[in-house]
RNA sequence: GCCGGCGUACUCCAACUGGCAGAGAGGCGGCACUUAGAAUGCCGACAGUGCGGGUUCGAAUCCCGUCGCCGGCACCA
């Protein structure tokens, strides 16, 4: 062989190697390869029932494989991008090739906020621009040779797509939770209870109030309560889009709470069933640990103490720790405030109570002003606690004692009643606050010997904590709040409850580039969802997209929707059932989440146009799997990354559980598995003035230092982007090495949930393995395939099935890296074995297949020039011969004491004794035994033989 | 502060369920081929697994402590 790969040598015009594999012919391959797939509708995937219903060629286990759809930036597609989609197509690839029906396609996520930003900024229409962004995500992707059923491709801006998001809008504005059942039911069921007396008032009430109560119950309400509203971004946002530090998600902008109308999504209606259901899911540990804290469930009891005529409810998880309560605290937005605050201070008021105000009322007032005008930020910088007597007392359920009502703002209306019992000795923020207002400590637990902090938060026996009629002394932490929540509800004093983090999701955007909600105003001013046949509501093409400008910082401007602005579009009569009337639309529009929550839903059926997935396709690919314990269905794998682990994928789940409620779906549960791709990383340079400089440009190493242009540079490491000139596109990949050797490399660097750095000069390793590969069976000169019909040699065939059944597992478990591995060690091997004489067929065969998945396009050229006619896309995939995995002998390394001293080889088939004695036979243990018994002899079969002296 | 995760060669990564620390890629050094460069082939060096303890015949792997890094949450009662 040595003297083909030679031979150029010797031809005179030096373009004598045509065939080998370079990036000129691997794109030729590419290229003919992907019209081929895509003539031959290679990757149509067929369904039980509907217009491709084929259900004889449903055989094998079904498999749904997704990646989290991408946006279509105006930027396009980085190196990065495709980790995933590559991963989920090696898979697809793989198990298709083992027998499996596979499903995978690709979507596109097109409404948003950044589409119409850019559109705003190359004033061109949001339309146009994600057509244009889609159709170049699409050839970008399809040079990669993705495994895609494009049948199935769409894109949530399809007006036949979000017909179908209204549409389930529309279910869930047409249904309420009930409580009892735990499941959403049909709202008309709810209006029949009222309407025959079972619920309350009704006959009474006037048809607008009758409404009015029925709203009140949907899943998609109206509310008029404080949201954040975002005057940079001009429109509100869901609690998921801010921040930690009060600010937008995208764009950083500052966000404000104020009171306005808007749309929500009762989402904590499943707060339980959110919480519950994760441990059903095969997803990481910790997206469901993200999502179980953003659901923040946490049980105790609601205790009511009495003040004046009026009585404070408060929330408490350690309702054990009653007796040690001694002074309470409202929320300064706390409606009570004003209600128990009485005329004058009480006789001998302590002056660190007051703030050096004259009456309650005044010291109020000035403290909730301050608190107003702190943003969330100072909140949580400035942890130094603050806060103001009311003047009133209120009195401790459990001993009567009458302990002083403050205002401060470490307690938050928003969650619990937004009113705490503070009970310093148990907890360290009461603890800060009654040390700094020179309040009592009461233990209640005592402390663990030789601890020596302030508040104990620890278990232990209760203290201090007996009256006439209940003694909690000496019981456990949990023992004490189960007896005391009972004493309490016997008393009617309080009650055992759950409360959650969770808030309802605002769900309407002051955004044009959004899908129109499905619903009209009527003159009564209530909504009005419109029928299903008058769906789709189109987004009407406007001129004037862009959003209303506002200052960033001003928290007094007012939201406004862009389709407002046209009257047109916004006043219609329409016959609703009860004649024509004048209605106004709804002109808010939809965030972002709304396609992404229902999406892999629609590539099941992309082309119905009766329903948004026909029950019987979904029940396929989606239903639960009896054979599988309480599986709640879903998609079979889901790829993508961390960032969506509270906010797409919660969503999605709360639509899903309404969609199974009201029948719609059989699985419970859109994700079965989940899987989080690491991220490719990549450095960026900065020079002196701190500028990014481009990091192609950069020379030099860690030891001597970077430099561009002769000037130092400092290096940094952290995401792809076009701001910090170190983007590298899959495009200029596939033009320097080909898609497959793109497709190897970024598999082959590390496995599929671990974060990397993108080497570009790494690149052409994969390239090398191709290369070697394809010389290995492919004559360089005239392009012949040059295998042997020889009988491969014996360690050939266990170098071969060892790859196999390597390679089985590593695709199985994602770890592509190995798998790659043992294909470029048995490649190796065939390039010693044959050097010059030509792989066996038998071999090679087998070794283009196994190939498939990871580099589709080079294997398919190998296989056809092999002789095959049709596609390899469906295997068979190689199977390993178990005679061929084990060895006739077995190396066995010998131990003395831990460390290797000997090596022996036996027969795999001996005994342990066989082993032991020929161990103990070795001449250098024999030295070391020098005549004594050993004091243990450990022999693990296969493995090693340790004597223990 | 709380929760989750990760520390193995110059770099990215392997090492089945505790069993010989090395599969693969890049880089580096050398040899062959070559007018030269590139490409190709061959050969080679480089870590005892962040640190300290423990369990075990045996620890990268299990346990305890500690340091460092990444991510999430955070005055949530």
């Amino acid at each position: 062989m040595s003297t083909d790969t030679t031979a150029p040598a010797a031809t005179p015009d030096g373009d004598a190697l045509p065939f080998r594999y370079g990036a000129g012919l691997a794109a030729q391959i590419e290229r003919s390869w992907q019209d081929r797939w895509e003539d031959e509708g290679t990757f149509h995937t067929p369904n039980p029932s509907g217009p491709w219903a084929d259900p004889q060629a449903l055989g094998g286990d079904k498999v749904y494989l997704m990646d989290m759809f991408p946006y279509p930036s105006g930027s396009g597609l980085h190196v990065g991008h495709p980790l995933g989609f590559i991963g989920t197509d090696v898979l697809g690839r793989y198990l298709r090739m083992n027998g499996r029906t596979v499903l995978h396609a690709m979507g596109f996520d097109a409404f948003g906020l950044p589409a119409e930003q850019y559109a705003v900024q190359t004033g061109t229409h949001p339309r146009k621009t994600t057509e244009d962004n889609i159709q170049r995500y699409k050839a970008q992707l399809r040079q990669l040779g993705l495994a895609h059923d494009e049948r199935r491709s769409f894109a949530t801006t399809d007006v036949e797509f979000y017909r179908w998001t209204q549409w389930i809008f529309l279910q869930i504005y047409n249904s309420w939770y009930d409580p009892q059942l735990q499941k959403a039911r049909p709202i008309a069921e709810l209006e029949a209870e009222y309407a025959a007396g079972k619920r309350g008032p009704w006959a009474e009430l006037s048809r607008v109030e009758q409404r009015q109560v029925i709203d009140d119950h949907r899943l998609a309400y109206i509310s008029e309560a404080a949201v954040n509203w975002c005057p940079g971004l001009g429109t509100v946002l869901a609690n998921e889009e801010v921040t930690a530090d009060g600010r937008s998600d995208r764009g950083n902008f500052p966000v404000f709470r104020r009171n306005l109308k808007q749309w929500m999504m009762r989402i904590t209606a499943y707060s339980d069933r959110l919480v519950a259901d994760l441990d059903r899911l095969d997803w990481p540990d910790s997206v469901k640990a993200m999502q179980r804290n953003w659901v923040g469930r946490s049980e105790g009891a609601q205790v009511r103490f009495g003040c004046g005529d009026a009585a404070i409810e408060v929330f408490t998880t350690r309702p054990d720790t009653l007796f040690g309560a001694t002074y309470m605290v409202l929320a300064p937005e706390h409606p009570l405030v004003d209600v128990i605050a009485p005329a004058a201070w009480p006789a001998g008021t302590d002056e660190r109570w007051t703030n050096g105000t004259a009456t309650p009322a005044d010291a109020v007032t000035a403290y909730r002003a301050a608190a107003a005008r702190k943003s969330e930020l100072d909140r949580q910088e400035n942890k130094d606690k603050t806060g103001v007597f009311t003047g009133a007392y209120a009195t401790n359920p459990v001993n009567g004692e009458q302990i002083p009502v403050f205002v401060a703002d470490y307690v938050l209306m928003g969650y619990g009643t937004g009113a705490i019992m503070a009970v310093p000795g148990q907890d360290q923020r009461d603890w800060d606050f009654a040390t700094a207002f020179g309040l009592p400590v009461i233990r209640t637990v005592q402390p663990t010997e030789g601890f020596d902090g302030e508040a104990f938060t620890g278990d232990g026996p209760a203290i201090n904590s007996a009256n006439a009629e209940i003694d909690l002394n000496g019981l456990g932490v949990d023992e004490a709040k189960r007896t005391i929540t009972a004493w309490l509800v016997e008393k009617g004093d309080g009650e055992s409850v759950t409360q959650y983090k969770l808030r309802d999701w605002l769900f309407s955007r002051q955004r044009y580039w959004g899908e129109p909600f499905p619903v009209v105003w009527d003159s009564d001013g209530m909504p009005v969802p419109l029928p299903d046949d008058q769906l789709p509501v189109e987004l009407p093409e406007i001129d004037d997209y862009a959003p209303t400008a506002h200052d960033p910082d001003d928290a007094n401007s007012e939201p406004e929707p862009p389709l407002s602005r046209n009257e047109d579009w916004v006043n219609v009569e329409l016959d609703l059932g009860d004649g024509p009337k004048h209605y106004r639309r709804e002109t808010n529009t939809m965030p972002q989440w709304a396609g992404s929550c229902w999406y892999y839903l629609r590539y099941l059926d992309p082309a119905n146009t009766e329903r948004f997935c026909d029950r019987e396709v979904e029940e396929y690919w989606l239903g639960k799997d009896p054979s599988r314990a309480n599986d709640p269905g879903g998609v079979d794998l889901y790829v993508g990354g961390v960032e969506h682990a509270v906010l797409h994928l919660l969503y999605s789940r709360f639509w899903h559980k309404v969609l199974y409620d009201l029948g719609h779906v059989s699985s419970e549960e859109p994700f079965r598995r989940l899987f989080n791709q690491g991220y490719i990383q990549a450095f960026a340079y900065t020079d002196s003035r701190g500028q990014y400089v481009p990091a192609e440009e950069v020379t030099g190493d860690e030891a001597s230092g970077f430099t561009w242009n002769n000037a130092p540079v400092r290096r940094e490491y952290g995401k792809m982007g076009k701001s910090l000139k170190n983007v590298v596109t899959p495009d200029e990949m596939c033009e320097r090495y080909g898609a497959d050797t793109f497709r190897l490399y970024e598999m082959s660097t590390g496995p599929m949930d671990v974060s990397r750095p993108w080497s570009t000069r790494d690149v052409v390793g994969s390239q090398r393995f191709l290369q070697r590969v394809w010389r290995n069976l492919v004559d360089e000169r005239t392009g012949e395939v040059r295998v042997s019909d020889a009988e491969p040699e014996a360690d050939t065939l266990r170098a071969l099935h060892k790859a196999i059944a390597g390679v089985h597992a590593d695709f199985e478990a994602l770890h592509y890296n190995t798998a790659a591995a043992k294909l470029i060690e048995l490649n190796n091997h065939l390039t010693k074995a044959y050097a010059g004489a030509g792989v066996p067929r038998s071999v090679a065969e087998p070794l283009v297949l196994m190939m498939a998945p990871l580099t589709p396009h080079i294997a398919e050229e190998l296989w056809a020039k092999l002789g095959h006619d049709g596609s390899l896309a469906y295997g068979p995939f190689p199977v390993a011969d178990e005679q061929y995995l084990v060895a006739d002998t077995v190396e066995y390394p010998i131990q003395v004491n831990g460390k290797v001293r000997s090596r022996i080889t036996v027969a795999a088939d001996a005994t342990q004794d066989e082993v032991k004695a020929a161990a103990l036979a070795d001449e250098k243990v024999a030295a070391a035994l020098d005549g004594k018994e050993p004091r243990k002899l450990i022999v693990v079969p296969g493995r090693l033989v340790n004597v223990v002296l």
